[in-house]
DNA sequence: CCCGTCGTTATTTTT
DNA sequence: TAACGACGGG
């Protein structure tokens, strides 16, 4: 019998008022209890099933065992999700507050919990958070059987180097930093620093010893990292029957998306909070799609998702193929190149919405004209009506923006970086943060340290290694610094004396409140910290020096508060979603209504769409990364699915001859993963490359290439209808391949109107030859300064510009 | 304490 | 190449 049929009907979370009536014929001992009848939909519930292809109805209204739903790309799932969540209320009469739906990201949580209160209002009190903060909630509820202060905040990754160095002060901080990785790794893994598997991550046979000495210092502070966020509750889980118990009774449906990319410490999570080994009767269901599991460096485990079944018997395995994103063209490329993967579970995507452009792969000579024939096609098609909203450029590596920043500043093309700095890694919302967390935990070093001498105070390292090992033992920072600070030098005392009082202040306004009913919002404490720590007027210096705006910043993290009641606990509750929510981008930009270009790493792009993409960089070394093999290589190619399944309606490629990199300019091979794509799915311009064209052999390679035999240079002749005419290069200052024999004297001539990176706009008035045979050409700035430059070696900075 | 210069080092990174 | 951290001089 489960478990849950022995509560009581006050500790029983469901509302289910015909008690455990229900369960139709089949599977009867494993139907979870709180299947009730089956009530009448209301008829919007209708509406939203109806509007559900048959796959899709199926996974909502499935019930008994386990779900594992294969979604493809584009497939529908966060309907599938929400409505399942919006139906097990309404038509099930689950109590929304024993429903716990998962995700990793907070923005797919947001959107998940918007949508399923849209379906159905009282979804309101279902659980729709991310692994993470799920994991934050049960360690505060249960933080003593965890061991941690209930107002712990938590440690990111810069924090957790800075711990390591001060918990072993002889490593680097690069070892250091190493070691925080691979903490890190093992938490994902759920290693504990006495697992004896902690060799298989790190060969270091200090590492362990290492690890330990950071979880102890660690645990003085009474905070936690990330990995602790879901490793903790694990734990917790295992040791405790009490709390697995309550967790049993208090969790009946358990939904995980994105499956494929949850760790082992997720996984465990998963298995002991749905209590499938106890016969808890939990009803679990995962949603996930094992070709876009690209997060396997970072711990996320294909495994999970093909042993699914093994671990949640009697699963029920529903696949959802019908795409509703992309077109046929670009859906065949997408499965041609997955298919080359071993070990998927396998599916095959159609396309709802029939066919359309065939996708076009480019070569290109460099990177600098890779980005150029990036901005002109989005350029063209902007003048026709196209926003500049639809265009995605994708790239393996970060570094690979810059090149189109640049040329896109030139052209004054608005594009935005996604993924760049956040704003919480910046120092100055840092600095807040740690004054932030001072008060709501006093025993917390890290921030103890970040804020004691910022702005300076005179208060070092030595003098704070003196208060640190004053409060050895769990003691507050602050009463220890009010022990510490009298012997100290006269210069560090003082400033101690300082920062105690403006912890003391801040303890007081913070804590003053929190038993009556406070109108007082978070946001005047911020400003009262930013004030009064000294911290705007430092930071306002800083702004003028580097011409940032971290006190405009600092007024904004304020006014991200106005919502939070000024007491510990809104402090706290505030600080987990600061923490939690790297997408978090305020300021710089006004509004999200602008117009602009997506810049974009095929990782961030992960469950988002654009009508036009372009995938850069596809050469071997680039994408796929170095000689990757086997598994890595699989999970490259994974990557590479997920880029072109981001596509609606138009996919580009585009690859480079030629690229700079580390200071040093190699000539690429194109990505092998281009021949994956299958004959005649990519209409092929510029320079094919033959190794390109011989490794497609001669059993024809079905490309629709042309033939660099051809004195057409290669450029397709018959592409009319968007923009590619050989014809247009010379009218946008790009180079014609068929035009000179050296391109740059065509591009570079006489009367060129010229930018520079660091002169400005001017304009060419002389050209000729050095004595070693190249081409300098003579620039006259607008600023009056007159240049020599040599093109073929200052192609970036000397750019020829349209009139 | 700030700033310049030198040397080092270059994936991907939901939380 | 370029960006960032470490270090030493003013």
């Amino acid at each position: 019998m489960p478990e849950s049929e022995q509560l009581t009907p006050e500790s029983n979370p469901f509302s289910s008022d015909t008690g455990s009536a229900a369960a139709s014929a089949e599977s009867l001992d494993a139907m979870p209890d709180w299947v009730t009848d089956d009530a009448p939909l209301s008829p919007s519930m209708e509406e939203y099933l109806s509007v559900l292809n048959p796959e899709q109805k199926q996974a909502v209204m499935h019930e008994g065992s386990a779900l594992l739903i294969l979604a493809g790309a584009g497939s529908g799932k966060t309907r599938v999700i929400t409505t399942k969540i919006a139906y097990l209320i309404a038509a099930k009469h689950v109590n929304p507050s024993s429903i716990l739906a998962v995700t990793f990201t907070k923005k797919a949580a947001n959107e998940m919990h918007e949508r399923a209160v849209a379906l159905e209002p009282r979804a309101e009190h279902a659980q729709i958070r991310t692994f993470h903060s799920f994991g934050a909630w049960f360690l505060r509820v249960n933080a003593e059987a965890a061991g941690v202060d209930p107002n712990f905040t938590v440690y990111d990754d810069d924090d957790m180097i800075t711990l390591i160095t001060k918990a072993k002060p002889q490593l680097t901080r690069a070892q250091a930093t190493h070691c925080a990785h691979k903490i890190a790794l093992a938490k994902d893994y759920c290693m504990t620093p006495a697992d004896p598997k902690l060799g298989e991550l790190e060969s270091d046979p200090e590492f362990p010893e290492i690890y330990r000495a950071y979880e102890a210092r660690l645990h003085e502070t009474g905070n936690v990292d990330f990995g602790d966020l879901i490793m903790k509750p694990v734990l917790v889980l295992k040791n405790n029957a009490d709390v697995r118990h309550h967790m049993h009774m208090r969790f009946r449906v358990i939904m995980v998306d994105e499956y494929q990319d949850s760790n082992v410490a997720q996984f465990l999570l998963l298995q002991a909070l749905s209590g499938v080994e106890e016969n808890a009767g939990t009803y679990v269901c995962v949603v996930g799609d094992d070709d876009q599991s690209i997060y396997k460096f970072r711990g996320a485990e294909v495994q999970n998702i093909l042993t699914f079944k093994e671990k949640f018997p009697g699963t029920t395995l529903i696949r959802l193929e019908r795409n509703y994103r992309s077109t046929a063209e670009i859906l065949l490329i997408a499965d041609n190149v997955v298919k080359n993967n071993e070990g998927r579970l396998g599916k095959t995507l159609t396309a709802e919405r029939g066919s359309g452009k065939q996708p076009k792969l480019i070569f290109l000579p460099n990177q600098d004209e890779e980005a150029q024939f990036c901005a002109d096609l989005i350029q063209k098609t902007h003048k026709t009506g196209t926003p500049y909203n639809d265009w995605a450029i994708l790239y393996r590596t970060n570094a690979q923006s810059l090149t189109f920043e640049t040329e896109f500043l030139h052209r004054k093309i608005p594009y935005t970086v996604v993924g760049s700095l956040k704003f919480y890694e910046r120092e100055e919302i840092k600095d807040v943060l740690a004054f932030l967390a001072l008060a709501a935990n006093n025993r917390d070093e890290i921030a103890f340290r970040r804020v004691v001498n910022k702005p300076a105070r005179g208060v070092g390292e030595t003098s704070q290694d003196k208060i640190i090992s004053a409060a050895a033992g769990g003691k507050s920072l602050v009463d220890a610094s009010r022990e510490v600070g009298p012997n100290l030098a006269k210069k560090a005392r003082e400033g101690v004396a300082h920062f105690v009082e403006l912890m003391e202040e801040f303890t007081s306004f913070i804590g003053a409140d929190s038993s009556e009913k406070s109108t007082k919002k978070l946001s005047s404490f911020i400003e009262l910290v930013n004030e009064k720590s000294g911290l705007v007027e430092y930071h306002t210096a800083q702004d003028e020096i580097a011409g940032t705006q971290r006190a405009a910043n600092m007024q904004e993290l304020a006014n991200s508060a106005v919502l939070y009641p000024c007491t510990i606990a809104g402090l706290l509750d505030f600080l987990d979603h600061i923490e939690l929510d790297k997408t978090l981008e305020l300021t710089d930009e006004e509004s999200g209504t602008t117009d602009s270009v997506t810049l974009i790493t095929l990782h961030n792009t992960k469950g988002l769409e654009f009508p036009r993409v372009i995938i850069t960089g596809m050469e071997m070394g680039i994408f796929p990364r170095q000689d990757k093999t086997g598994a890595e290589l699989e999970e490259e190619r994974r990557l590479f699915y997920v880029g072109i399944t981001r596509a609606r309606d138009e996919l580009y490629l585009t690859s480079c001859a030629m690229r700079r990199m580390y200071g040093r300019t190699d000539y690429m091979e194109p990505s092998p993963f281009l021949l994956e794509t299958g004959r005649g799915t990519l209409k092929v311009l510029g320079h094919a490359p033959s190794s390109f064209r011989m490794n497609s052999s001669d059993d024809g390679d079905g490309f629709e290439d042309s033939d660099s035999e051809q004195s057409s240079g290669g450029y397709e002749a018959g592409s009319r209808d968007d923009g590619f005419k050989g014809g247009d290069y010379g009218k946008n200052g790009l180079s014609d391949p068929r035009a000179a024999k050296n391109p740059l004297e065509a591009k570079f001539c006489k009367g060129a109107r010229v930018y520079h990176d660091d002169y400005g706009y001017g304009q060419i008035i002389k050209t000729d030859m050095s004595g070693e045979g190249e081409y300098v050409v003579t620039v006259q700035f607008e600023s009056g300064e007159k240049k020599k430059f040599m093109p073929e070696y200052q192609a970036k900075s000397l750019m020829v510009v349209k009139e």
